[in-house]
RNA sequence: GUGGGCGUAGCUCAGCUGGUAGAGCACUCGGUUGUGGUCCGAGAUGUCGCGGGUUCGAGCCCCGUCGUUCACCCCA
């Protein structure tokens, strides 16, 4: 084999690409269903755009973004997430000076460079939305509930939701002093301080055991919560209850991307070993301003496709039904070719799915094939057919043939089969 | 970026203490005239990931490289 796709990208193809459209479209379904509309996004953006969004000190952005130059000498870089550019989108076309929130949808490749792992890919797809422009917290417990929708839709239940409020700046700030004091004093690697002094909040997440213990009575930044945060929270936590979502509040949880504010979520699946976040979002309080927007607030969420797939396929709950063609027509002849294409051409306008047998292959052979693709009913259009313009009709599940006239063909199927 | 496992036909894998490759499934054709799902028969397919080394000789040993996988890290 001479040619490889790129190291660590996820490929989808048949048979498993069409479950990969079934994750996809269950975890959208919700979306649309709540009047979420479509923003067809670029997969490349300025550079700058994620370093000023993401956060330089991520390590989403300082070690694992695909940057190159264009011909013209700029900057560009694959989207290693979608908020940031959804928010451009909408910010360069006005949608946040129009009815709030601004709902909108997307679904596509993102890219990032990391060492390649069980559900970790150099490009992954994400299902993701974003509300801008209200701080409502029902709009919050809408969001949640639209990716646990779609969650149930694919049928997953061994899956849990952690919440947690990371403030507003002001609490944000007065945690951090107390938090590095504390981690100050802690006895820790050089690699470990280094990671602290990136982000401290990092250090809640560590998997050491000893780290952990270290951190078990490190401040807490739920406790430094303003008034005004904690209402907020409260009220989100309320919505949740009432919807009959259930959750955890984990106040060490801890997300990669700077911009997040107040509530943040992620849906975490138990059978999927080390990447076992399926999806996760949260609020944004400055990240459109800081974007050159306008001064509002905004909450989405990113849902991992690939891992969805992954935990559909562990759970044993992927959609089982298999590609099904609902009428298979095998032309014996150049003449019965020429009828087998036209005819075909015509039954797919009504919403069937119609396949030829190509190729002269013996009919044995290409009644073979129609049986491989689930045909609901083959066809077989030879000479004799022609000349009598009588054809057989053959039912596959119960082999029973009816005798039509080929002139009536077309309204006999798609009465026949479109009623069946 | 760091560390461990693995890399043989499309797929799942076997290959004894080194002597120039096999099974099952899948695929193609056939079991007499134009009909599938079972059964039977026949057939095609691999530079044993790639490069180098040791050896009379390597799929089996050594080194490198690429890929993959698991974990760290990070996150979808």
């Amino acid at each position: 084999m001479k040619y490889q796709a790129p190291k660590g990208v996820s490929e989808y193809f048949p048979p498993r690409s069409r479950s990969f459209e079934w994750v996809r479209e269950s975890l959208l379904t919700p979306i649309r269903r709540a009047g979420y509309q479509l923003l067809e996004l670029p997969v490349f953006e300025d550079t700058e755009l994620f370093t000023r969004g993401v956060g330089a000190s991520t390590d989403v952005v300082s070690k694992e973004m695909y940057t190159f130059e264009d011909r013209g000498g700029r900057s560009i870089t694959l989207r290693p997430e979608g908020t940031v550019g959804a928010l451009r989108s909408i910010i360069e076309h006005g949608l946040d000076r129009g009815t709030l929130p601004a709902k909108v949808f997307y679904s596509g490749p993102f890219f990032r460079a990391e060492r390649p792992q069980a559900g970790r890919y150099r490009q992954f797809y994400q299902v993701g939305i974003e509300a801008v422009g209200t701080e409502d917290p029902a709009l919050d417990a809408e969001v949640i509930a639209l990716a646990h929708a779609g969650y149930r839709a694919l049928g997953l239940t061994q899956f849990r939701l952690e919440i947690t409020s990371l403030g507003d700046s002001q609490t944000r700030a007065l945690h951090r002093v107390d938090l590095l004091s504390f981690i100050d004093a802690l006895e820790l690697d050089a690699a470990t301080k280094a990671r602290a002094e990136l982000n401290p909040l990092r250090l809640f997440d560590d998997k050491r055991e000893e780290v952990r213990e270290l951190m078990s009575t490190a401040p807490l930044l739920l406790d430094y919560l303003s008034d005004e945060s904690r209402s907020h929270f409260d009220q989100v936590k309320g919505f949740l209850k009432d919807l009959g979502i259930k959750f955890t509040v984990n106040p060490r949880m801890v997300r990669g991307l700077d911009y997040y504010t107040g509530t943040t979520f992620e849906f975490v699946h138990d059978l999927l070993g080390a990447q076992s976040g399926i999806g996760g979002g949260g609020r944004y309080d400055g990240l459109m301003e800081q974007l050159g927007g306008q001064s509002v607030s905004g909450i989405g969420f990113g849902l991992g496709i690939d891992r969805a797939l992954l935990a559909a396929e562990a759970e044993g709950v992927v959609e089982k039904e298999a590609f099904v063609t609902d009428l298979f027509i095998i032309p014996l002849g150049a003449p019965a070719k020429s009828v087998a294409l036209s005819l075909s051409d015509e039954l797919r306008t009504y919403d069937l799915t119609v396949e030829i047998s190509f190729g002269d292959r013996p009919l044995k052979s290409a009644m073979k094939n129609a049986d491989k693709c689930g045909a609901g009913y083959a066809l077989i259009l030879g000479d004799a057919e022609l000349a009598s313009g009588i054809v057989e009709l053959k039912e596959m599940r119960t082999g029973a043939t009816t005798s039509v006239s080929l002139s009536s063909l077309v309204s006999t199927i798609t009465t026949e089969l479109l009623t069946w």
